[in-house]
DNA sequence: AGCCTATGTGACTTAAAGTCCGTTGTGAAA
DNA sequence: TTTCACAACGGACTTTAAGTCACATAGGCT
């Protein structure tokens, strides 16, 4: 499986458990709405910084984050 | 700590305990050998894909390497 | 029907990633 | 003190991710 589809898999299934939209996600880690829509979706080549900004806003460790 | 400084111990870490030289990681993962020097110095925010593909030449999961 | 919220898409500019050539520094061995 | 392997550094270059925008779509509610 693509790594870019799992980070994006893993994006959203952490951010249903918190129960916030796309558009709450982009405000706590100060990235683009449609950056996230395109993450998400495994359209993205994430890089490290923009993934842990994620992680931060997803309240979960990078070692938790990539626990998939 | 910054995540690029994080990233880049721990790519020289596991690269150490393998015994191999930046070159012959570089040409495991199929990455130019400076760009490997520059991530191990934390001057790149790497994306995910090279961090693949170097977690799978070091020979661990992307858990496994961000267990730091 | 119309409205509202959330999400997805395509195109685009700018900043940085990543490559390729070489040079320099360094430490260990001969 | 030369040699060798490795690592760091530099400039010039191409490619790609970051970041943003207008717009489209889907579903729920009245």
């Amino acid at each position: 499986m693509d790594v870019k589809i799992l980070v994006g898999k893993r994006v959203k299934e952490l951010r249903n458990k918190l129960g916030i939209s796309q558009e709450e996600l982009a405000d706590l880690a100060e990235l683009d709405r449609t950056y996230i829509t395109s993450v998400e979706c495994g359209k993205r080549n994430i890089s490290i910084v923009n993934i842990e900004k994620l992680a931060t806003a997803l309240k979960v460790t990078l070692k938790e984050f990539f626990n998939f």
